[in-house]
DNA sequence: TTAAGTGCAAAATCTTTGCAAATGT
DNA sequence: ACATTTGCAAAGATTTTGCACTTAA
């Protein structure tokens, strides 16, 4: 296992995950840090977030990732376990307190989800 | 709205997503194809397949989309309503049979959705 | 000191678009 | 006839990678 470092630029994107509180590209997280940063160093922040799972990385319907630390990134058996909302006014992904609730059929197993639902957010309605 | 042509093309692709019975990319969709085609003629008959909603679409957590003719298609209340399966095996995705079942806060809205589960499917197993 | 992190530029993917030519009805 | 569909090539967008340089510990 790696040893990781405390940087500026990890401090930064940590930062503007933590207070959004929603899921981000990197685009979007780019634009919000108060400290300069390369492209490919963001995307590589995120990766490293997500391999300590403190961070969990979801493909919205856009085909872009999006990453949001999420307080149920914790004690969870299957990642990304919950549900994520893409408001197609705001355009904002934000992660749902529900857990999604699946059967499968015989003999598949489900080891990871990626799972949103679209429309219009509280704010937006 | 538009009049539709035929075309051997759009039969073609059509074909091929009939008989697989899976979602597919519009890569995989052309490499099974008896006639030759264009890229973006591909692309274009899956686009208006989906505005007709004979097919629809899914994005995947690899980001690409992938098309699918679906029984389920007929008479939903919110387009996509059912799980999606990727096998991390065989790579294939699939429409599962049951729909999701989703509950959010008051004041949001769900006009669609793109939820997929991963694992191992059956023949995987 | 030295492994981890960074910047830069380039590559790799996937998807869309503009336009002229071809084709279905 | 003429609106729709196609091919081609180019553009767009997002994400990853190789490599040399920098920096935290």
């Amino acid at each position: 296992m790696m040893r990781r470092r405390n940087t500026a630029t990890k401090e930064a994107v940590m930062a503007v995950l933590t207070n959004s509180g929603r899921a981000m590209s990197q685009d979007a997280i780019m634009k919000q840090m108060d400290v300069d940063a390369n492209r490919a160093t963001i995307y590589r922040i995120l990766n490293r977030f997500c391999e300590d799972e403190v961070v969990h990385k979801i493909v919205a319907d856009d085909g872009k990732q999006y990453f949001a630390v999420c307080v149920k990134c914790d004690d969870v058996t299957v990642p990304r376990d919950h549900f994520h909302f893409r408001c197609t006014k705001c355009e904002t992904i934000e992660c749902l307190p529900a857990n999604v609730e699946y059967s499968v059929p015989e003999k598949y197993t489900v080891q990871q989800m990626n799972c949103i639902l679209i429309g219009i957010c509280k704010d937006c309605s």
